[in-house]
DNA sequence: CCATTGTGCAACCATTGGTTGCACAAAAGC
DNA sequence: GCTTTTGTGCAACCAATGGTTGCACAATGG
């Protein structure tokens, strides 16, 4: 059932823009909208939006520095996020290998 | 790295009405636009839209019969999918878990 | 042969991911 | 201290998309 599923979770991090965000504060650490914006192919209004939808299903969290607003990600959100990606990937995977198992049943069926 | 994502596979399983519309189709077998809709809270229209999207990314394939067109989840396609689903959660896990050791070896160093 | 049922197509609406442009506050230079 | 950068936030606008209703039409069933 993917009925589990926190959809704005999902859709969260359905966006490959803000996969790739995702992406960058994991490997930097922090950032901001203008530092990521500088290594994606989007402007920094377009990165800032995209935080905010982050921020608002707490993937993430900004908090002001001085001028700059600074971003990072909430590790205990993402694992959750990683969690559920990894729970409909193994529903479905279940599914297809029962599908495959009765095919191989026919198969031998046919043999008989 | 999430580059390796295909992404058109990733949006389409992205949106919560599609992933209800494959769970169906992966648990009955197979279904049409009339069918598959009689079970979600869209109309029959919305449904078609998105079995459009899912057909054009190779997640399903639809075969006319009749008045009626069917259709059934590509189970390969689907694979590759759940494959590429896993590979980013996986990444994004294996990146948590460089950053927990780290902040444990912190606190190492500060105890001592 | 007529009524039903499943489809496809078109028009329309709201949301969203993107853009440009602008106004303004904080840092940096002189 | 005053001026120039530089980072932000906000607003208007545009295209794509997920949704709707309405309609015309082909296939099936009595």
């Amino acid at each position: 059932m993917t009925s589990t599923v926190d959809d704005d979770l999902w859709s969260a991090v359905g966006d490959p823009t803000r996969r790739r965000m995702l992406d960058l504060l994991l490997a930097d650490g922090v950032g901001t909208a203008t530092t990521l914006s500088d290594r994606l192919p989007v402007t920094r209004q377009a990165v800032a939006k995209h935080l905010g939808v982050l921020d608002r299903v707490g993937l993430v969290h900004g908090t002001p520095a001085g001028r700059e607003r600074r971003y990072e990600v909430d590790e205990a959100q993402l694992a959750r996020a990683v969690a559920q990606l990894t729970a409909v990937g193994s529903a479905w995977d279940g599914r297809l290998q029962r599908i495959k198992r009765i095919a191989e049943r026919i198969e031998q069926e046919k043999k008989r």
